[in-house]
DNA sequence: GATGAATGAGGATTCATTCAT
DNA sequence: AATGAATGAATCCTCATTCAT
């Protein structure tokens, strides 16, 4: 067991190391992930961190506040993989898809945040679309304009390209549990998700011409 | 599509003639839909329907199966969408993909509900994945299987190109809202869900090889 | 079966011919003795009677008009057993009491209304105690004085021995579903009512020196 | 009586001594005797125990657990006194009595709460008789069968005197309040107490023969 | 006389949050 | 930083009752 530093945005570990917050925010994470913001209980998420109620109230200002900071630890790194892909030194390719893949099946939670708020409609979540999915589609859609062969796609086709790799990749791993219960495959085995990663170059491959190089995109996770 | 004759397990319409219960289901589904089970309190169903909280319990047991009734009401019309593109008389073609479309763009509540479901985890969400999503994957399933180019699919990507289907499909008008926000589009409109249901049958084309004589089944709505 | 005059009095019979009234009121005191007034549900009262609670309106003013049906009903033959034993011409001896036994080992539930009332405490007794309780009292005071053997007892502890026989006639059936399963006998059968009858008269013996000739009175029921 | 060494499950006291939960049962103690179960809200046990509705949920986990919480406290001072006259080493007479009816005559609300129980019928009621009647009644029966002339009593006669001091007991401190007011008394003044156990006493004798050296068992309360 | 729907008050309970300790 | 108790608003739901049909 090697010293672990406190890494603001470190996920799980050991678990004596982790600092309460980051307990908390565990909690928080899979419990929102589970229920969604209304159907989870600020007591749930307290006894799973492993305190009372009101000492999560030291750590975090309000339900909402939690739940914000459960939302940004978690998308700092798609931000990141992200401006990397759409950084126009970086070569063309799938690495993207890969890092993606392997950040959400490491931590399913994450996408399933998403969605539940993209779900949600009405003030709060027209908020997190513009603070946090605005942001991903701008540098994903720079990222997709460096495609090669995107001259085989109207202007106009171009938002539901977008959209569905949004689904293909955040929709793909926020459901996986329920679809795989139905399928009756764990899509979140490492092989599944090196499937998964193939079958989506694949499909980039038919969709934009690209990729043709780069079947081996599997040691993800 | 054929004609519609108004049945009492319709839709909206004049809303005088609308059943209690029938006002009370479209009003549960939008706030279901927008804000989840448990963001909805029961009081705000009973309002929009017109009426006191504790007049909706002359109509439905509990809140829960209020949510069941509205979920039926709403599925019912999918299963039979697929049971006719499953039927081996029926012609292949991508008449099930437009009927789909149409339906899903008229209640895009519904198509929320059922991510809602989905995503939700937990004992309940399991239920609801075995009871209704189950069997519309088996009939989906067996209509896939019908497709001429085949061939070029392993069976362990079989699956992948299932849920393919269910996220461009029923992703696509559950997050048509937020989407649509980003993107800057209206993704309900009609001209919207023509061009969508026009991409998902290229889409199909590319990735099956099937629906070259019918790419314009665009009058949905 | 022989044809039925309807009496207001009567209690159960062949369910037919049984007025709605009349159901209501046998359905009422049978949930009214088991739950009390406030435990019992007038939805409950109304689908035991085989209607709608909206119908039971129909026949009863009010839940306590109705409660107060019951009670009237149920105590008028229990006036009319006191009544034929304070009555000076009548002969002294257990008559009254296997009278008494007899029917409330009959409808169980009357033993258990009273109790329910006595029990409860606060306005709505009280009233019930002056109402009914005391003309009970009244007539059980004048067959007492008039046993043999009282000067065995002091003037003050009179009211203790007409207690005791409240207790054991009222109490005793009141209490014989639940006391019978701890003891593990039927104490409505037949033959437990007559044993019990032999109980309490051998009891009167030794209190007040009454009934020496008295064994004999068992055809209770 | 021995002396009562003030312990955490006490009844009464200097009022600001009292822990929360000691407020809550008090107040609940008195409701539950007066209107029973489902007669009593849980807003009028707070507002008497002098807090709000919600706050009693950090003491007691439902109604229901708070009324098994009030017939648990009340019941195990009579479980020591039945023990204690069970107990083969000591001496038989009429102490078990004597401290029985100190004990209910200082808080008649316990056998208020145990005739309500017991009248109660259904599921409810006979688990409680399972769980709380049964032992009472086999540690009375082991006290009665140690009584001198018992062979007086026919074996199966046993059960009814068994509920005779049942109803002269229980009963007679449940109805205290509205038996009380039909005689014109106050059954529950330190003169009625005594006065009742003194007929006890002698009614046990003549039951029973016991009792010839102990009748002035009087100082109660 | 029966029905089903409506009503509004009140039921128990949960919730996020606060605060003294 | 942690706790347990307090709070009051809000939760879902049940209740007795009414009324048009």
């Amino acid at each position: 067991m090697t010293a672990v530093t406190p890494q603001p945005g470190r996920r799980s570990g050991e678990a004596d190391t982790l600092t309460t917050s980051e307990r908390i925010l565990d909690a928080a994470e899979a419990l929102f992930a589970e229920k969604g913001f209304a159907g989870t209980a600020v007591r749930d998420i307290a006894t799973r961190a492993g305190l009372h109620p009101g000492s999560l109230y030291n750590h975090f200002e309000s339900k909402q506040a939690l739940y914000e900071a459960v939302l940004q630890r978690g998308l700092r790194p798609i931000y990141e993989i992200l401006d990397r892909a759409a950084d126009p030194e970086a070569p063309p390719g799938p690495e993207m898809l890969v890092a993606l893949m392997a950040h959400l099946s490491a931590s399913p939670a994450l996408a399933r945040l998403i969605q539940h708020e993209t779900l949600a409609g009405g003030e709060h979540a027209m908020r997190f679309v513009r603070r946090w999915l605005e942001p991903v589609y701008a540098r994903a859609s720079l990222a997709l304009e460096r495609s090669p062969n995107l001259g085989d796609w109207d202007r106009e086709e171009l938002p539901l390209l977008l959209m569905t790799y949004h689904h293909l990749i955040f929709g793909h791993y926020a459901l996986a549990g329920a679809l795989g219960q139905v399928l009756d495959i764990d899509l979140l085995s490492s092989d599944a998700v090196e499937r998964h990663t193939r079958f989506l170059v694949k499909l980039s491959e038919r969709l934009l011409g690209t990729a043709e190089e780069g079947e081996r995109g599997g040691n993800a996770t």
